[in-house]
DNA sequence: GCTTTAATGTTAACGAAGTTAACATAAGAA
DNA sequence: TTCTTATGTTAACTTCGTTAACATTAAAGC
C-alpha cells in the first residue's frame, strides 16, 4: 500500500488553495489545513512551495495573468479611444466582482512582497502595461504632442483610479449595484459621470 | 510594591495598538506583543476588550471619527458645489495618505464585522453621511427635481469612487504622486479629469 | 540489473499566536 | 467589616508557520 503520495501534489495544492482563497482569503488559506483537505503531511506544501507567501504568489501570478488577459480582451473590443477606456474600466470591474478575493489579493498588502517573486512583479507588470497602454494609446494616426502626451497619461491615471475605486468600493459592499440593471450598465455610468459642473446659473 | 498594574491599562493598550497598528498594519498587532510592550500580562487585554476584533474595532472608531471630522472641515471650506466635492476629494485622499494603515482598517477586510460592533457602524455610517451630504447637496436654492437627485447622487459615487481610488493605488504604491508638486494639486488634477474626448475628428 | 542520488513524503518538534479557565488581588458598596 | 465586582495573573489548549531528521520513491549512472 502506497502510503506516500504520487505525482501531481503541487498541482492538487494549488487548486485547493484556490479554493480556499475564494471563499475564506488568504487569512482563511492556512498551510496545514490546505495539506489535510488535500489529503497530505503537513510539512508536504513546503517541498513545492516557498511556504505560504510562495503559495500566495503563485495563485497571484495566475490571477494577474487572468486579469491581463480580460483587460486585453475589453482594449481589443473597439477602435475608438473613449469607447475603450470605457470597455477597459467595465472589464476591470467586472474582474474584481467576479473574483473579489483574487482582486484583493493582487492589490491588498497579503500580496507577498514583489521583489522577492520575480514571476509574480512580471505578471503585475505585465497587467499595468495593458491597462496602460490600452488607456494612453489614442488613435495612431494622431501624433501627439508633448502636453497631449502628459494629458492622456492623466487620463489614464483617471480612468484607472474611477474603475479601482469602483471595484474596490463595491467588493467592500460600501456600494451596492442597483439589482435591476446590468452591472456593465452601472459601471459604464459611473465611469462616464464627469463632475465638472454643466454651467452654473 | 504593586505587583497589579493600576487604573488606565486601557488607554495605554488602545495608544500602544495605534502605535503598533501605524507601523506595522493589523497583522503586526498581536495582543501578546501588545501585552508585554504594555507591561501588562498576556490576558489581560482580554479584561478591557473583545479579544483581537474589539481593539481592532476600538482603533477603527476612533479613525472613522477623525475621517469625518477631515470631510467635514474640507466639505466646510467652500460653498461652490464643485469646489466642494474637489476639497472633499483632496482630503479623503489626504487621509489615506497620512495615515494608511488607518484607513485600509477601516476599509479592508480586517476590519471587525459591522454586525459586531454597533459603535463602529454607527461611525462608519457618519463618515459616509458627511461624504454623501456634501457631495449631493449642491447650492440649496436650487430644488431638485427627482432625475435630477439621481444625477446628483451618481456623481456622488463617481467622485467617490475616484477619490477612492486614487487613494488605494497611491498608498499601496501603484501611482506615485510626482514628487516635485504638491499632492493635493496631484490630486485635484486627476480629481477634475473628464474622460469624454472633446470632440474627435 | 544494481547502486547511488536527488526529489518527494513523513513525523516530530519549536516558537508564536488567540483564547479561555482558574485563581488572586484590589476597590467599592452594603 | 464583609461581600461583590472589576481587574490582574498564571497556566493551559488549540492552531498556525516553519524547520529538522528521517523514510521512500524514482531516476541517473555505471
Amino acid at each position: 500500500m502506497s502510503k506516500y503520495h504520487h505525482g501531481d501534489v503541487r498541482n492538487v495544492l494549488l487548486q485547493q488553495a484556490e479554493n480556499i482563497l475564494i471563499d475564506e482569503g488568504p487569512a482563511g488559506l492556512s498551510l496545514r489545513r490546505l495539506a489535510r483537505l488535500t489529503g497530505v503531511s503537513e510539512a508536504a506544501p513546503y517541498r513545492h512551495f516557498d511556504g505560504k507567501d510562495g503559495i500566495l504568489a503563485a495563485v497571484a501570478i495566475s490571477a494577474f495573468e487572468r486579469f491581463a488577459e480580460q483587460l486585453e480582451v475589453a482594449a481589443a473590443s473597439t477602435e475608438n479611444h473613449e469607447e475603450r477606456v470605457m470597455a477597459l474600466g467595465a472589464a476591470y470591474v467586472q474582474f474584481a466582482v467576479e473574483n473579489p478575493q483574487h482582486f484583493r489579493l493582487i492589490f491588498g498588502r497579503e500580496r507577498p512582497p514583489l521583489d522577492q517573486y520575480p514571476e509574480l512583479r512580471d505578471a503585475a507588470d505585465n497587467a499595468f502595461d495593458v491597462l496602460q497602454r490600452a488607456v494612453t494609446s489614442v488613435d495612431r494616426k494622431a501624433e501627439m504632442t508633448l502636453t497631449e502626451a502628459a494629458t492622456a497619461y492623466n487620463r489614464a491615471l483617471a480612468a484607472w483610479s474611477r474603475a479601482h475605486g469602483i471595484a474596490m468600493l463595491v467588493i467592500d459592499g460600501m456600494i451596492v449595484p442597483p439589482a435591476d440593471q446590468e452591472l456593465s450598465n452601472f459601471v459604464l455610468g459611473l465611469l462616464a459621470e464627469d463632475l465638472t459642473i454643466p454651467a452654473s446659473a
